[in-house]
This record gives C-alpha cells, sequence and structure tokens, in this order.
DNA sequence: ACCTAAACCTGGGCGC
DNA sequence: TGCGCCCAGGTTTAGG
C-alpha cells in the first residue's frame, strides 16, 4: 500500500521524469480512476509534481494541475512497455515527446483528477490534513492526542491529525517507539508522544531508504520493488516474532486493521 | 460532534 | 486439485 515513502519515492521519479514534458494525449481505459473529463489535460506542459500526505499533484504550466490518489493497488509507472497490455492499465498518458505514463490498479480505488487551479486544490487538501511527522512537535501532538478517546493507532493513521502515515508505519513505529497500539491516545504522556513520533520518522525514512514496501503490490514509477518489506519489524508477521524480546508477537484489529505488536516490549 | 462501519474492487490465500 | 469464501486497507460516506 502505498504510504508517504512510497509515494514519495514515486514523486521523485516522475519530477525526474516527466518535468517539462507535454501531454498529448490521454487514454482512459476504466472510467471509474478518471473523474472528470480527461481531454482537459491535453496541451498541458509539466512544471514539477509535489505531494500532500498520499497524494500526487502534478503541476501545470498554467496553473491548472493533476490530483492522484493510489489507494491500496495503484501504480504510475513510466515507459514500461509490459504495462502497455497489462490487463489492469487504467489510464495511459502519451506526451510529445513519445514518453508514456501509464497509471495500472487491480482494484481500481485510486483516481485522477483534472484540477483547474491546482494550487487551490492543493491549499484546500492542507487544510484537511494534519501536518507531516517531520512538520509537527511532541507538544503539538500530544495537544490532539489528548481530545480523542480512539486508540493511539486509529489516531495515528488518520489523516487529518497527521499525514502520509499508514498500516505499515504505524505498526512499526509503534513497535519502536514501545507503544502498546491499543492504548488511548489521551494516555500518552509527552516523553511517550515525542518517542512515537521520532519512531515513526525513522520508520518512514528508512522506508524511503529502501524505495518503499513492497509487500503487495507497490513498484516505484521505474516499475521496480522496494525493499522496506526485508525490514518490517512487526507489520504482517503473523505468527512472527518481536525482534526484541523474541517473544510471539500477538495479532488484533484495531479499527478494522491488522495490528500486530508484542505484549511484553509495547507498554 | 464524535465515532464506527460499510462501501468501493480484485486477486491471493486459506479451509474443506 | 478445485471450489468458494474471506481478507487486505486508504478514503469517503452513511449511519448510530
Amino acid at each position: 500500500m502505498p504510504e508517504l515513502p512510497e509515494v514519495e519515492t514515486i514523486r521523485r521519479q516522475l519530477n525526474e521524469g516527466i518535468a517539462g514534458e507535454e501531454i498529448a494525449q490521454v487514454e482512459v481505459r476504466e472510467g471509474k480512476n478518471w473523474v472528470g473529463d480527461s481531454s482537459q489535460v491535453i496541451g498541458r506542459k509539466v512544471a514539477g509534481i509535489a505531494r500532500q500526505g498520499k497524494y500526487l499533484f502534478w503541476r501545470f504550466e498554467d496553473g491548472s494541475g493533476l490530483q492522484v490518489h493510489l489507494k491500496m493497488t495503484g501504480r504510475v509507472v513510466i515507459n514500461s512497455t509490459w504495462y502497455e497490455t497489462a490487463p489492469h492499465t487504467r489510464v495511459v498518458i502519451r506526451f510529445k515527446s513519445g514518453k508514456i505514463v501509464y497509471y495500472w490498479d487491480t482494484r481500481k480505488f485510486g483516481y485522477l483528477r483534472y484540477e483547474k487551479r491546482v494550487g487551490e486544490a492543493e491549499e484546500n487538501l492542507k487544510k484537511r490534513l494534519g501536518p507531516e511527522p517531520w512538520k509537527v512537535g511532541e507538544k503539538e501532538l500530544l495537544s490532539k492526542l489528548k481530545k480523542t478517546s480512539r486508540t493511539i493507532k486509529d489516531v495515528i493513521l488518520d489523516q487529518s491529525i497527521l499525514a502520509g502515515v499508514g498500516n505499515i508505519y504505524a505498526n512499526d513505529g509503534l513497535w519502536d517507539a514501545g507503544i502498546d497500539p491499543r492504548r488511548r491516545a489521551k494516555s500518552l504522556t509527552l516523553r511517550e508522544c515525542q518517542q512515537l513520533l521520532s519512531a515513526l520518522k525513522k520508520v518512514m525514512e528508512k522506508g524511503l531508504m529502501t524505495g518503499g514496501a513492497s509487500d503487495n503490490s507497490y513498484v516505484d514509477a521505474r516499475g521496480q520493488k522496494g525493499k522496506y518489506q526485508d525490514h518490517f519489524l512487526v507489520y504482517g508477521k503473523t505468527k512472527g516474532v518481536c525482534p526484541k524480546c523474541e517473544r510471539n508477537l500477538l495479532y488484533v484489529k484495531i479499527g478494522g486493521r491488522g495490528s500486530w505488536y508484542c505484549e511484553s516490549c509495547q507498554k
């Protein structure tokens, strides 16, 4: 599942690959994945690619743009012939230069949407999203934690509180911080909040360094798998053991999402 | 207002 | 081996 490190990896590669390119043609093979009228992007030149949380924004030179969300199984891949005829290629964007961007998505949850004023779209989204873990202090985060009766895991997955954290990095971050995912957010001390924030930054930086987590569907904009799945601390480790104390990990569902933790090391 | 749960989809894994 | 069921989770939306 693309979370912040995966989306950022794609952003960097897209920026490198298509900045300055002019869109010549768009082929929408699956209408669910394009919101609105795809012909609106024809003739636009890409100025650059921005990101807010797990959202990508293609900025065109005329101030319009494209908002993209990959949801669970979305891929954005440049110039890979396999995707030309792949069964789940949903959108094909061809540039004047001959470069091609493929949007591929088995489950059809993701979308591309043209925005007449992309700067405004980014601003509107920014108002709805919380800060990314690097952009918030522990005191500011703690004051948000104190306002809710939800579990800490629920809260860090809430994009309006903290942007960019998904289930993989939430699980690993909570383990690294030694915090039980079932704890009420309001029960965290300032010190624990600081540990959690620094753990989340640490695991997400690791994710970025290793090219993201390709546990299931994720590949980068070059079609390559990441390696963070080789560094999972607890995520997905059913029948696995704690990396620290080697006791069996426990599994519970929190807010409908799989949660792995060590009863002994996470308090 | 605040919180939970269903809906959106498909392929893969599991049990029988 | 094969069938069918259940599950994965980001976000929105509907419901309690």
